[in-house]
DNA sequence: GATCCCCTTACGCATTCCTTACGCCGCACA
DNA sequence: TGTGCGGCGTAAGGAATGCGTAAGGGGATC
């Protein structure tokens, strides 16, 4: 039906479990993150199309989780938590999440919500696989190709290829990259940027002041080239 | 805070007031509908924002009135309803609906909720492209073309164009420029201006004497001249 | 213990920004 | 009609910033 990729943060690994099956089931892929960290990078590096986001997180505030994602992501969040006071939701609906659901939670109207919240969004969805032109980004196993041959990545370089490339086309700004890949508080280190675009541009073979693949915007950002 | 205009159409008088008065509070226009006639023909008419449905109307079944809606327009709509199954829920929410609440419900939780779903569509109603006759400026993409070439603005140029243009055909002070761009430390150096006025009339071939966009209001500021 | 990756620093270069200088025009005043 | 003055437009050069590039240290991983 659909190949939409949903992000579920949730330390609980028998909720994660229960929610990868009713989702799978539907006809969605599924991607863990037991802790705030690991969401937080996964968000980045997977642009899934939906985060389900539990409360609970023993390492840091959800909440905090969602307003660091706001900061570089529209991505839709569908916030769960135990809490049914009125504050709680008004404070996670008005930080930016587009929907909270009460645990316990009936499945069928848990999918429903789902559901609703991705099909106003039917065109954002972005593949797991990305093709443009000779290259080739494979988000579901991290790996990329260009004319065929496989490209040796680390960790960060994919991470901002990722960006870059699921964003094609569009300007994405230095704040917004170096928030979703290094974190809020590195969002004034450009230098870092400007370092692992050099390392990108060389593996891409791509030349910084005549670029197939990566465009400088001078004082704001980079741009990903479309393919023709 | 906003004028967004939301329809809430409920057969209860009661119920309706109580909504008014809580959505007003929150600085959003309200329009009232008894009947699901009256709220079709409503939201027909008046094209409102967000549209609040409850299931429990007398005159039709409340669920025809969100398909019959949903054949000609993509309105956000919030259901209320007094069923807590969840079939239900799962029925409203599939037919299009963005949102259910059960009553009774809190007004807190309700507003945000609101909030939540006008959020996501600023930026449609918001678009940040401006085309002026020629000339097209998109603030997202911080680029600009004249005549369909892309013109190649520095980071002030392109700040001053926006504000111009963004204003356009209202006159804008020196002082408003200054504070905006350069910070109100700088609020007297109108020769920064007059600096940069020159360079973007020059990208935009426009002539200071015969502007066909940026006239000068002498001793006071600048105007952006309206397309035809 | 070797390798790999990430972070950090340094430096040259190009672009952009700021700053200063000067000419023109209209106006006021004599 | 001449003169002074203020505001604006224009031009050009030095300062500052931002970008690309190279290289090295520290820590994690295997």
């Amino acid at each position: 039906m659909t190949d939409a990729r949903i992000l579920v943060i949730d330390d609980e690994a028998p909720i994660r479990r229960f929610l990868r099956v009713a989702l799978e089931a539907d006809g969605y892929g599924v991607i863990e993150a037991a802790t705030a960290r690991a969401g937080l990078a996964s968000a980045a590096r997977e642009a899934p199309a939906l985060v389900v986001l539990d409360l609970g997180l023993p390492d840091a505030d959800g909440l905090s989780v969602l307003r660091d994602l706001r900061g570089w992501s529209q991505i839709p969040v569908l916030i769960l938590s135990v809490r049914v006071d009125e504050a709680g939701k008004v404070e996670a609906l008005d930080a930016g999440a587009q929907d909270y659901v009460v645990k316990p939670f009936g499945v069928k109207e848990f999918l429903a919500r789902v559901r609703s919240l991705l099909r106003d969004r039917v065109s954002e969805i972005q593949p797991s696989v990305l093709t443009i032109g000779p290259l080739r980004i494979d988000a579901a196993d991290h790996s990329a190709t260009l004319d065929s041959h496989p490209l040796h990545l680390t960790r960060r370089e994919f991470d901002l290829l990722w960006m870059l490339a699921s964003h094609r086309g569009r300007l994405v700004t230095q704040e917004m990259i170096l928030k979703a890949i290094w974190g809020t508080a590195h969002a004034g280190d450009s230098q870092y940027l400007r370092v692992y675009i050099r390392q990108l541009r060389q593996k891409l073979r791509d030349d910084a002041t005549n670029p197939r693949f990566i465009m400088t915007e001078p004082g704001i950002g980079y741009r990903f080239l479309e393919g023709s």
